[in-house]
DNA sequence: GAAACAATCTAACATTCGTTAGAATGTTTG
DNA sequence: CAAACATTCTAACGAATGTTAGATTGTTTC
């Protein structure tokens, strides 16, 4: 009576969107866009790959209908076809977190301190933002600093942050981010930071982890559709 | 000064998730294990393929950790190695039906009327069931039933409802469910009660669906760690 | 319209994966 | 301890996938 073949073809459907997930770079292009928008090149140089296999992974992630696309000019922006792909990037990388024993072990060899940032972290930090007892800077490129960042936070790229030293408080607080757990561009800013004698520490938290914990993002150039 | 190459192990971790969620036969072993454990000959049976093509896909599971086992007898049972799991199976397939046309169109051709439980819906029935206004039936074999079924359930799996059809009210609303929006069961329920005159409807919802939107669950026998 | 450029398409290879079938392991029953 | 049974392990095949390199399409600039 049951067990018709609409079933096996239900199931063949969502296995599309696992498939989509099953490759490590194309994980990390994923996780790249959750930054917000680029364009193929970028993200070929980003996750260190050729532009072709870039753009290969980007078609099957397209097939999938996890990002989609916009061009403008000679360039093809890729994008996350939707805020709810981002949770999902976030679900399946907290369920390796949790169960993959190897996982735990290689985040605890790279991220030194956790410095994770649960629950009611966010509020207080968010608090202590707002009253100007921490400075929070975001240390990614510019451009992903304008498509969405913390509330009272600071562009101050990793590169440019040798030459604006003068720009931070050396008496209070300084917490960096950038774009996850998985990012080091605010472990390198720290340590650069600590070794200036500045009171810095990073937390774990991207824009992405940041909002899908339901706190507030703030966009400075408008632009998404 | 980043790009370590602990960074390409950790989406590689990651995607042992994707992959592991990358076959429909192994989403379809998931699937029903969100109803409760089951041991290798059962899943098998339920997803009708070969035990050995089973145990070689639930290997596959258990080394994304994404499922447990435990012997008893002769019979070692599979069960999923969280409730976590259970919720990013959801996530997984609800992002699927969102994104993936082709998807929705399948479960349209399926699910003739959608009778989708929604928000409100979920309490309200919850309410109307207290109250006995509507009879909830739970059309999943009894195994299931008792390892987790809806408040007020009272279970009544589909091979038995022709034989006990006078303990089912002739004058009030029947509620059917059974594994999900992707089981026949409820709707092989409906159709042969419909055909006797019972005013009877389907909820999509399976115990999955219904916990994971934060509804209480009952348990007949405790059996779980 | 030609040159420069970004991105995609195609073909080819090695690798991995899904599936099948036969052999082996471990457990219970007599 | 032998027989029956549930499950896993091993080997093998074809299909699907990741990667690389070369050819192609579409856009801008001059």
């Amino acid at each position: 009576m049951s067990s018709s073949p609409l079933k096996g073809r239900l199931y063949e459907q969502v296995a599309r969107i696992g498939k989509a997930l099953a490759s490590p770079k194309r994980l990390e292009l994923i996780d790249l866009l959750v930054q917000g928008e680029k364009s193929v090149e970028t993200l070929a140089a980003a996750a260190d790959i050729d532009i072709r296999l870039a753009s290969a992974h980007l078609r099957a992630l397209r097939e999938a209908r996890l990002v989609d696309t916009r061009r403008e000019g000679k360039h093809i922006y890729y994008r996350l076809s939707g805020d709810d792909i981002s949770r999902l990037w976030i679900t399946v990388r907290r369920t390796a977190e949790d169960h993959l024993a190897e996982l735990r072990l290689a985040l605890a060899e790279m991220v030194t301190k956790p410095h994770e940032l649960h629950a009611e972290g966010r509020e207080s930090l968010l608090e202590k933002a707002r009253k100007g007892e921490v400075v929070v800077i975001d240390v990614r490129p510019v451009g992903e600093f304008q498509c969405g960042h913390l509330p009272f936070a600071r562009s101050m790229p990793l590169a440019e942050i040798s030459d604006r030293l003068s720009e931070l408080p050396p008496d209070r607080d300084i917490v960096a981010y950038c774009r996850g757990p998985f990012c080091l561009l605010s472990e390198d800013a720290v340590a650069l930071l600590s070794a200036r004698g500045f009171r810095v520490r990073r937390i774990a938290d991207g824009v992405g982890e940041w909002a899908a914990a339901g706190m507030p993002v703030e966009r400075t150039k408008e632009e998404a559709a």
